[in-house]
DNA sequence: GTTGATACCGAAAGCGCTTTCGTTTTAGCC
DNA sequence: GGCTAAAACGAAAGCGCTTTCGGTATCAAC
């Protein structure tokens, strides 16, 4: 494939090999003469540097790995697609590459992060969705490796991250769905090892309390983020003697199957049982009925984590890098006042 | 990052720096005993070689790149996510990488894939959604760099791809539509430089002619693939003085979109108006009504796509690698029979 | 015409690995 | 024990680039 080198291009030139790439790094100690005389050159028979012996002779790797959540199909999650559109765009403005890397098993996740580390393949890498207590994230701080996190772990006071907070958004979603009358809210929540998991119960718990509402572990379930887990988890709870009025769900997807399921039951959601959905998934728009959420404002996300990456990496101290931003309401019909009995 | 070497492995068994390489992989000039005596001092140490070193040495890049969709935004189309998922897997398998790259802009898209297949960074790329006329299928030949093709662009025999036929699908679905006694159908269709825009319109057109259909240009929109795009067309469409009873759309995105429509005018898709999708989206589940379209099957193309790709890397010849799967009709309830007036 | 800067460029060392080639050991056999 | 063949390893070149260092050439100033 390689076939112009550097040692072509000298020889073409009739200079030294050390000179044309100087010329071509913009170094100053290059006549401009010469420096336009090599590029020409260089252009004209269409010379790309050898990443590899670039990388290898300067040290650094000019790409940053994303590492994908864990458990399969997670890539799926629309939440990836936009993300990685955000990083590599920005990545490419500054000619970098974008590495997928996939921890085929929780066992080999620490293996590949170990590997990414020290193999000099990446210079920074972002990760997602982490666990509360997060392998990932304690390698990366013990090999030094630049990292942001996407989303936060327990213990997030050492490192950089950008996240939503979800804990504040599942508070004030019972706030809304309170403020419509309804008392007896179910909770369709994420598994509680993913950090997020846990946030989104805490918020729901603080929320109960902060309105006065009883916690009833009845109607908590705690499922997989699937439409399928969430239509379930929804039949079982319309099927309890007494059941809520309203379901705020951790994801929408969840939600999705939520609302599937009250259609089952002869019901419409919106009308005799709200649903609250998380994410701000377009796709809701689309369902019936049309599902109301609290959106992410992840339009940018990618971008914005790749620069604060780019600044770590550049030298900059991560825990000046930790961003939170606030979920949005975005009311379409899935949520309603309570029905008087 | 970067600290133990093959140097520093080297000197703390007392050997040459040739033979812990030829020990690590498996050289079969080397005795068991050195073997097991290297590989465990490796491990001790957490000894990971340099890709780049190791990368320039061999020449190989044991990476591919995954060229993405021209067009912005195009990352957070559903499939991208799951093709991604599993050429990503399958790489892992090998212990490859994956590139995620994107072609900033159409200008700059030929200065990307010369960069990919100079820079000797990748060992083949998978480029997805051709035009008819693709420049980075012609570039990526010209370069000599294996590749394969997610889809097919106009010309397509002289190189690898995986496709799903659409113009069957579609010809097939006109067939669908008419045998519940749909006359006339319209068809909302992707912009036609892209090849299977062209050939989803191709098997649209073919269809009504083997139904013995008349083709009625007012009824046939060729739009963005986005939902708004697909409303404002089936809005337009039913505005018509002869509206049709049935719309073939050439994405499910579109589809929900044409139901939204249907369904702002008082109407109910599978009733008054069939609505046909195509792609298979799992979210169309939960449209309303649930949405009628023709699945591609690509719960796994990813994999085999890598491994197609990965057969012609190791020297396989690319025109025996093209492989045409068929859509299968996911029946849901927005395609029903044409109401007798 | 010498001196001292300054600007430009060549030479060469390395980055960390692979791989060829050749040398030393060991084993095999009479 | 001496011979040959095979087995095991060391030495060194080289992958294609960057970058330091030192050496000319150029120029201004006196």
């Amino acid at each position: 494939m390689q076939r112009v080198s550097l040692k072509f291009l000298a020889k073409e030139l009739g200079i030294a090999e050390g000179t044309v790439s100087r010329a071509l790094n913009d170094y100053p100690d290059i006549s401009q003469a010469t420096r336009e005389r090599v590029k020409e050159v260089a252009k004209k028979f269409n010379y790309k540097a050898n990443q590899n012996a670039r990388r290898l002779a300067t040290g650094i790797a000019e790409a940053v790995a994303y590492l994908m959540p864990p458990n399969t199909h997670a890539i799926s999650e629309p939440f990836v697609s936009q993300l990685l559109e955000g990083l590599g765009s920005s990545l490419a403005k500054r000619g970098w590459d974008l590495l997928v890397v996939q921890a085929s098993s929780p066992e080999t996740e620490a293996e590949t992060v170990e590997k990414l580390s020290s193999s000099g393949k990446v210079s920074g890498v972002v990760v997602s969705r982490p666990y509360k207590e997060d392998r990932r994230i304690e390698l990366l701080k013990k090999y030094n490796m630049p990292f942001i996190v996407h989303g936060r772990s327990a213990n997030s006071e050492d490192y950089a991250w950008y996240d939503v907070d979800s804990e504040k958004a599942f508070h004030d979603g019972v706030g809304v769905l309170a403020e419509l009358g309804h008392q007896r809210i179910a909770f369709i929540g994420a598994p509680i090892d993913y950090n997020f998991g846990q946030m989104r119960l805490d918020g729901y718990q603080r929320g109960l309390a902060a309105n006065n509402l009883i916690l009833d572990e009845e109607i908590i379930k705690i499922v997989d983020m699937s439409d399928d887990a969430g239509a379930v988890a929804t039949a079982k709870i319309l099927a309890l003697p007494h059941p809520p009025t309203a379901i705020l769900c951790a994801t929408d997807t969840q939600a999705f199957g939520a609302i599937a399921a009250i259609r089952e039951q002869g019901l419409i959601a919106g009308i005799e049982v709200s649903v609250l959905g998380y994410d701000g998934l377009d796709f809701g728009k689309h369902t019936n009925p049309p599902l109301t959420t609290m959106a992410q404002p992840h339009d940018y996300s990618g971008e914005e984590i790749c620069n604060m990456l780019l600044a770590i990496i550049d030298g900059g101290n991560p825990v000046d890098y930790q961003e939170l931003r606030s979920a949005i309401l975005v009311r379409r019909m899935s949520v309603g006042p309570v029905r008087p009995h």
